[in-house]
Formats: structure tokens, sequence, C-alpha cells
DNA sequence: GATGAATGAGGCTTCATTCAT
DNA sequence: TATGAATGAAGCCTCATTCAT
């Protein structure tokens, strides 16, 4: 007998969800979800800790909504950048409006996305939806740069392309390597993107 | 007053830490470090839950010379891999030969690091262990390539050649998206280093 | 990240306190603090054991909170008392009276006490709690009796008198030794102390 | 089926027993019964965990042992000044003298008797051992002394002498009560229990 | 006799989840 | 819907005691 739980249509259960949601987006971010328990939850939201089965299945149910909560702000501009792109771009400004992207949806989100990362591994439903949104974004770039015509797009030129990236927006937030300059690091990997569509 | 932790000195005791050692680094790598205790720990290494006490602190304490058992295995074959650079190589080689083995080091274990990189969100402490140890990688490789005469040798050029690395042997060990031909993959981050430093 | 301790407001909530201070009472002085445990404490209490953390820190926060219980019981008489105490009484109507509420107040609670004394050994902070007690009986106790008149009030001798009290009371309370005759006793109490302030 | 328990007669042996009640002394005295294990014991001891089990029952028997040994540190100089007494002392002497021997026996053994004290409580067989000691002590007191031709040597006078003398050794050991002055104290002692007699 | 590693029951505490109000 | 007190299973750790060497 499955549990009943709300979806919420009025307008105060809705925010009440949100309100959860977005504690357990910042304690899961800030301490991690194993290190997160519900009784916090529910204080950061202000709400009692028996309301928040009103609304989730378990504990887990929240980390599932914190993730939709996740990709609708990271994923979402990415792929609206994707369904966007025009060619009347240069391929350079394609390559630093990307990298633009990239920085400042990391800049927000870079801890949640670790913590996420990271119960990934302890969990394979989320790891697959992880995997899946990677794929979507690869797939998606490949599709959409092949229809406007850019040369050399192949999954695996975009995979690497998106993992340099990666690579540079991370040092970016967390800036963990005194030794790295960021300035010169940006352009070394906007020369090797663009050296391998060119 | 601090507990009396065993150093093992006789062959008995230092088995017993191995086995807990490696039951640990089985188990955290298996189903992540929350959700491994310590009577699963033990029942792997079959020893009673007791006897785990009497060579680690807590369970924490188990993870930190897990991390020590990742390190000996993984980072230790590339310091020496560092340490025993010779010129006679062409730069292709040497890229193929770091390649290979970062896979095969990875191929082993790819589970803990993921694992243990998780973990690093959740305690600083054991992140920073980390970090630094990227950081010897990246400035050692820098220092031995430079005395060995080679060209445009930054920190910045080797630590995204890392990340290249990465990135394919990642994708080699976990085979997570279809549409990626390893060999294709491989070709172009061979290429891609090695256009960095001509 | 200090834990959330409950500081129940709502009738139910005090009541659930109560029952297990009670129960902690009970248990602590009927087998002792140390042979106590929390479950047991809890079944005693008629409540689950996850409860009790609500609303003590841990289990030697029981103890705190039934050693005040138990000063409400046995000190606040005893100050009130002295509070109470007018010159109107003869010397040995005072310390009759004196005698008969030692006894009275000790019989209810001579387990609790001893048990409340030996935990003084092996934590200092209540073992202070209780030196305390007993200056501020004797303290008070010389400051109301020299506002009153009474002569050879000193510190020594209101002490050593609470002393015989106690042994006297402490005899009649536990009974042990057969060959005392309790009301010979109290006669050469009454009239030691008698002697002492004369 | 009894476990074997060596009855030492070798010199070797009884040492190592003798170490193992020392060390145990010593950490009662210090920590309490319950705070201290029996690691700890045989550590004080330096012996082995294991040996300990070959001279003593149980962790409880090493009380037992402990105990005796303070008896006969403590309550068998007692029993020798009782037995050694001669009338031709004055009273005042005898007082005197009494309370020279309880300081001094009470200065190297107060920790060791509060914890006994202590146990007691949870220990029954271990509280009437100490009530039969005291018992001893009163009534071997009032035969010599009655013996000797003292007056108004009754049972309950004894034993009120002997809690104010312990009252007294109390205050001059744990030295709690800053406003106590011992000397005037000591005083007092003497005086009430000379009136006692008298 | 002696060692100290090993055992495993049991204690303290946490926390996801439920339930009375 | 909402509250927050209550539940109890489960996790971490300790330690008296045993056992292989």
């Amino acid at each position: 007998m499955q549990k009943e739980i709300r979806q919420p249509v009025q307008q105060r259960s809705i925010e009440t969800k949100r309100k959860i949601i977005t504690a357990g987006y910042f304690l899961f971010a800030k301490n991690g979800f194993f290190k997160t328990n519900t009784a916090q939850i529910a204080k950061q939201a202000q709400v009692s800790t028996g309301i928040v089965y009103g609304y989730f299945q378990d504990k887990k149910d929240i980390l599932k909504e914190v993730i939709n909560e996740y990709i609708t702000q990271v994923y979402d501009p990415i792929f609206n950048l994707i369904d966007n792109l025009g060619k009347k771009e240069s391929s350079l400004k394609l390559i630093n409006d990307i990298l633009d992207l990239a920085e400042n949806l990391h800049k927000d989100s870079c801890d949640i996305h670790r913590e996420l990362n990271a119960v990934s591994q302890a969990d394979e439903e989320i790891g697959k939806t992880f995997v899946d949104l990677q794929d979507q974004v690869t797939l998606r770039f490949v599709k959409k740069l092949e229809e406007l015509g850019y040369k050399k797009i192949t999954n695996e030129n975009i995979h690497l392309a998106m993992n340099l990236i990666e690579s540079y927006v991370h040092e970016v937030v967390y800036d963990n390597h005194s030794y790295i300059n960021y300035k010169k690091l940006r352009e070394i990997v906007v020369n090797l993107i663009y050296s391998m569509f060119k």
C-alpha cells in the first residue's frame, strides 16, 4: 500500500514543498547528503519534521527533487543555449560563450554538483540520471552543431571538449591550485577546442 | 586520554590490519563509505568487530588507511614513471606510455577513486590530501619534463593534459557512454596532447 | 554543532521528561549510575530509547537532572527550615526539629544520596556540586543562627554538628549496626550538639 | 566448572599478583572502579592483559583483593593500636594519638576509601565487608576500653566518636571547605570526645 | 606461566519515519 | 494540512574475557 504523497496544487503547498527542496539543496551542498538529517532540513525550511513526509516519500525523494532543481538551474540553460545556437557566430565566439555560461552556472552550483556526483556512487539510480544528462548534452550538441554545418563534429570530440571546459571551470570555481593561472588556462582550453574542430 | 592503538609488528597483527584495510577498500569502493558499516567491514575481513578498533581509532581512520593504500597502488607507480622518464623516448611514445599506465591503474581502482573523491566533499582533511596529491603529480611532471628538455612545459599545459588523460581513462573504465568509441577517443587525446607541446 | 535538545513547554513534554528523570532517580538509587543503562531507564520510564535523547544530551545529563531533583527534594526543605528559623524556639527544640527533618528527608533519599556521593568520585563536576551544597547549608546555618543571637556559632561548630546529625540519620536509615540503639544514639547526639553551643 | 586460578607460591608469581593489586589500587583510587578497565590495570602493572585472569577470577576479584590490601594498610594499624592500648595514657593523650593515626592513615588512602565506599553501593557483598570492618573497630574499641577501665564506654559513644574523628580527618585530607580552620576543628573534636567519656 | 591478539555481547547514541493531537 | 513528540532499528564503539602461540 503506497503512502499518500501530496501532489501540491494550492499555492501554499507549492511553497512549502519548494522551501523543503531549497533547504535540501542548501544543506546537501554544504554538508553532503549523508551528513544532513531530515530534522535539519525541516528546520532550515522552517517547517515541522512531520510535514516533510507529506510531500516526500522519504529522504532520498528529497534528493531526487534537489537533483531536478539542479537540472533546472544548470542544465536547462545549457539546453537553451544549444537550442538557440545560430550559425552566425564564429567558432571562437561560440567556444567563449559556452565557457562563459559554464563558468557562471558552475559558480552557483559547484558544491551541489560535487555532492550529487558523490551520491551517484552510492546510488545507481541517481548515477544513471547524471550519466543520462551528460549524454543528452553531448548528443544534442552534436546534433545541433552538425545541423549548423560545423566540421568534425563527432561524439568523441564533443565529449572531450566538454571535459576540457569542465576542467577549466572547475579550476576557476574551486581555486585549488595556486600554481595555475586561470587566464592562461582558459586561453589554452579555447585554443585546444578550436583546434579540434578546425 | 588517547585510546591505545596497536602498531602491529608481529606478522599476525600486520596481516589482520591488512585484512581490515583490504575489506574497507573493497566495501568503500563498492557501496561507499557512508553505506558501509563496521560490522560489514569486520565480516568481510573475517575478524571480529572488536579487533577493528584495536588497529583503528575509528571508522574514519580506516578510510584514511584505505586512502594510503590507494595512494600506494595508484600514485606510487605514477611517481615512479615520472622519476624514470628518459629523454630517449619520442613524445608520442611517452604520451602513449602514460595513457597505458593510467588505464591500467584506473582499471583496478576506479570505484575507490570515485568514492574517495566523493568523501573529500564531506571531509576537508581528506579533500586536502587529494588536492595535494594531484599537485604533486602535476608539479613533478613539470619539473621532470623541463629537465628533459621538452618544450612548452607549463603548469597549465600539464594540468590540462592530465585532465584529458583522466577523461579518456574514465570512459574506458566506466563504459558509460555507448556512443563513444574508445579507440577514436584515445587517438584524439593523444593528438591533442601532442599538439599542446609541439 | 550542538544537538537540539527539547526544552519542554507542552504538558506532554514536561511529563515525558519528568518520567525519565524519575526513572533515572529510581534506577540510579537502586543499582547505581554505572550499572544502569539507557535502555533500562527508557523502559522504566515507559518511553522509547530514542526520546531520552530528545530531552537529555547524554546519560550523564540525566544524572545532572536527577541531582537537581534530589536537591529540590532534600536541600530545598533544609534551606526552607533555615530561612524560617525563629528565636522563639529553645535550643533543644531546634536541634530536635532539625534531626526530625533530616531523618525524614533521608528516609526517602538515602540510596540516591549514597549513589550520587559515589559518582562524585568519578566526576569532578558533580563532586563540586555536592561540596557547594554542603557549603551553602553550613554557611546559611551559621549566618541565620548568628542573626538569631545564638552563641558560639562558628563554621567549625556547625560543620561538626551537621556531621553528627548525618551520622545519626545514617544509622537510622541504613540500620547497619545491630549493636546500636537509635534512641540512645539520638540522645547522645542531641546532648553533644547542645553542649557545643552552650 | 570453576576456572583454575593460580594460588601463587613462587616468589615471581607472588610479585606479579602484587603488581596487579597495586595497579588496581592506584587506578581505582584515581579513576574509580567503573572507569578503570582491565587493560589499564595490566598496563599499569606492566603485565599482559591475559595473565590478569591467571591470578584473578574476574575484574571484581581484583577489587576484592584491593579491598584486602586497603584493610591491611588502614585497618590493621587501627587494630594494632587498639590491641596495644595501655591504661597509662591520659584520655586526652589517647584521643590525640588516635587522631594522629587516623590522619596519617587517611592521607595515604582517602581516594581509595571513597571509591571503595562508592562501590559498596553497587555491590552488596563489598558493602557488607565494609560495614563489618567498622563494626569490628567499634566493638574492639569498646571491649578494650572497657577492659582498661574507661568510663561511659558504650557502643553508641564509640560509634559517634569515630564518626567525629572521620569528619575531622576528612576535612584535613580533602581540604574542601576553605572556611574551615583545621586547628580549631581538631580542638573542638578533641573536646567533644573528651566530654563524651568524662 | 606469559603474551597480546581476538572475540562478541552490550552500551550509548542517532535518525528516518510515524502518529497523536 | 501541520506539528513535533515518539518510535525503534541500527550504527559506532568499548571492554571483560578467552585463546592461540
